[in-house]
DNA sequence: TCGAACTTTCAAAACTTATTGAAAGTTTTA
DNA sequence: TAAAACTTTCAATAAGTTTTGAAAGTTCGA
């Protein structure tokens, strides 16, 4: 496969899977075409290799910045506005984690407390159920809570070094 | 809080937070609805607890059966089907990494290894840039594949033991 | 301060996904 | 075998999301 087939198939691709997990198909394929890029990119440079509007990449563009995947970069005696991604993928996923985290488990958190508090007779089946999953489910958040927590602190080398020790090892 | 509102607030919360995950939100509520359940509910019952279409409960009852998430229960001496939803959150964690994996990076792995066999000179920087991407990408899932492989296989016991010990020990 | 070069906004349009409900299909009982 | 009791399908429609592009806003250098 050549070089302009090949990238093309990875900002499709890219695009697609990005949609499964609620991003939206032109910020991964932005972001893919970045990760690609060996210099950073224009606005302009964008809308011409996606053939999207200018609107679009700046929206876009602004929301991949909010996630921290993208870096404005500024060119000594230019005006336009160049744009770059993080290619460590290690980082990637450690800032996506961290976000997603601030923005779902950190909301969820407090939702599961409040609701664990139901009032009511504990003898009741209705009750008891609720309350045991609520409970069951406030387990498992604090599990993970903690655990990516120490997951976004960690470094690569650490986090795979020892993840695998462990995984590679014993079953108890 | 009364269960009433708890019950309304919980499987409000849990479809909206279906959505970040790209699993629609009838078919979080409808999951939501039997985790809370003492007993199986029949397709009537969903649909009105939830006030929506039979079809709507049949297509997405469907998909969480699929998904593994909920059960047919046939109650002896009656027509009606039952649904029932896997209560143990350990479970649910494990089954749904177990099916977005199959969906998911399976699909990827090969992509990538045949975007990484790309023609072209390592010394073009266009090349090499891509090259270096994808093959980062590929470490990276390649490491996935396998860590989550391991921890689909893991009883919840042992997982929540040894990670906590990994993650609350040594920093290396 | 002006105007050129650029970025941002946002209402309307296009596209995508989810829902309804009636019709078709299936299973069970008598 | 017939009819009742239920489940499934799917075309039409509703709801939700993304994209466009023109207008407004901003910044910079002269």
């Amino acid at each position: 496969m050549q070089l302009a087939e090949a990238k093309a198939k990875f900002i499709a691709d890219w695009g697609r899977f990005g949609t499964n997990w609620g991003i939206n198909r032109t910020m991964a394929q932005i972001h893919a075409l970045l990760l690609i890029s060996p210099d950073p990119l224009s606005a302009d440079e964008v809308m011409e290799e996606l053939s999207i509007s200018r609107g679009n990449v700046n929206m876009n563009i602004r929301e991949l910045i909010d996630w921290g995947l993208v870096q404005k970069v500024i060119k000594p005696g230019e005006r336009k506005e160049y744009f770059s991604a993080e290619k460590d993928i290690w980082k990637v996923a450690r800032q996506i984690v961290k976000e997603r985290k601030k923005r779902e488990l950190d909301l969820m958190i407090p939702v599961l407390k409040e609701l664990s508090e139901v009032e009511g007779d504990k003898r009741d089946k209705a009750v008891k159920t609720f309350t045991d999953t609520i409970n069951n489910i406030r387990k498992f958040s604090d599990q993970a809570d903690r655990t990516l927590d120490t997951m976004i602190r960690a470094d690569e080398h650490w986090f795979l070094g020892s993840l695998m020790k462990l995984f590679g090892g014993k079953r108890d």
